[in-house]
DNA sequence: GCTTGCACCTCACGTGGCGTGAGGCCCCAG
DNA sequence: CTGGGGCCTCACGCCACGTGAGGTGCAAGC
């Protein structure tokens, strides 16, 4: 059961020309050619452009799609967890945009006006220099900063944007699993802290469980963590520790 | 008050080559500059570039914009409105695909295979030619079929995209008026009829309430469309005909 | 047998929304 | 008076395709 490209794009909503453009950057090449030299899709390739276009749609560029999808040790249910981590950020940073207008229209018939922090303040500054300083005194000689230096030094603005995203979707479920009650030595508590360290291993530096175990306490010593933790859930910064500290042992012995 | 580049980048969260663009293509022309040709932004300039940011975000190429936001017609309320539609309708897709990814884990988990149609139809087919032959045959030597046809001609993917998802919008506006008890023709639903109709003029041909009135008794004559909006919530159909000949009446009488 | 039409093919240039220097000006601090 | 920071204006580069132009393979109708 091959299909042309006509039929693919016919189904996925993309244009010929879409599916020739991957085809010329190595990105979906059709497993097959026929007599005449046209394209033929096998089904393990629209498996692919499925999950092309939903990485796609949350904004990755093409070559970082080809690298997500090509890499060896991320088997598809890590795929679709990450989408849906992915998605369920999206959807939050867009409720919050609403609220935002909302908050905006009450301001406009209630006659206030805001300052220009507290308009642009839904776009998420997401400043990555805020601590900049002080991070650099305390970890400047180490080589997990310099890998992280070296790995977010490329980063765009949209780079950023997806980080955050990813991060607060970890944080969130994590949150979740804690308010249903899960024990922070769960299985699935430290399957999430498990992924919350390989993020961070992707993202910016190789972490591995003694380092991760480091920054577990740090969430629940440094108030500034602490605070943050704890906006987004009371409890979260010491169950994410708990979290962290129990996978580390699982893996540990 | 008024502030430099640097500084408004700074709080939008935009980099100083963008504002320089804007300012290059007239989307964002600073009021005023300085003694030595410096750019000084007012605080209404910030206003505008909140709402450029939002549009953008929301998908909108900037001459849109641009358009969007020099419609004399437009007031900054109507401006809010749209995005907070736009912003529900896209965060209602972004569920639908979030419910997509898990029936794709569950499918996988007991190992069942999707067909193709199956695989895309999140990704919103939307296909706009799919009545093309019936539409042509009943409306085709109608001014409003010529005029559909020359303003949507020019319309990309990403349009099309923009176009059913503020008019998802308002149905799921709608229906939540009719949930919430509104009758059908109180000053909230008639509001809302107006705006569909509004939009269906600049979406697609200049509709007056004459117009709009037919268009209504076919959503509950036809049973496609009836079917359509009977998907949204039950009663819908009805409900918005009979909003659509309130608000005529009031716009008429 | 011949043409008509359709879906496909391969170049190859165009476009939108900026990124990224290069080279220079203004102004203040040391 | 010299350095540095923030601003300025070109102007070319990039990504993910759009959009022809010109040609091929194949089935259907004349």
């Amino acid at each position: 059961m091959s299909h042309s490209v006509g039929q693919v794009a016919g189904f996925a909503g993309v244009t010929v020309r879409t599916l020739h453009h991957y085809d010329d950057i190595g990105l979906l090449a059709p497993s097959e050619r026929s007599h005449a030299g046209h394209r033929r899709y096998s089904d393990a390739d629209l498996d692919r452009l499925q999950q092309i276009l939903f990485y796609r749609e949350l904004g990755f560029p093409l070559d970082e799609v080809a690298a997500l999808l090509d890499d060896p040790d991320a088997d598809p249910r890590a795929h679709l967890r990450r989408q849906h981590d992915l998605l369920t950020a999206r959807i939050e940073r867009l409720r919050k945009m609403a609220a935002a207008v909302e908050h905006a229209m009450e301001a406009r018939t209630m006659g206030i006006s805001l300052t220009p922090e507290e308009r642009f303040e839904v776009f998420g500054d997401s400043d990555p220099v805020q601590y900049e300083d002080e991070v650099r005194e305390r970890w400047g000689d180490t080589d997990a900063y310099r890998q992280s230096r070296e790995r977010t030094a490329s980063y765009t603005k949209d780079d950023w944007k997806r980080v955050t995203e990813e991060l607060d979707a970890l944080h969130l479920r994590m949150a979740d699993l804690m308010s249903a009650g899960a024990a922070a030595d769960s299985g699935e508590a430290m399957d999430t802290a498990e992924e919350h360290r390989l993020f961070i291993t992707r993202a910016y530096y190789d972490c591995g469980h003694e380092m991760h175990t480091c920054l577990g306490e740090m969430y629940v010593a440094d108030p500034r963590f602490t605070r943050m933790y704890e906006d987004i859930r009371p409890g979260l910064a010491a169950y994410l520790r708990d979290a962290i500290v129990a996978n580390a042992a699982r893996h540990g012995g």
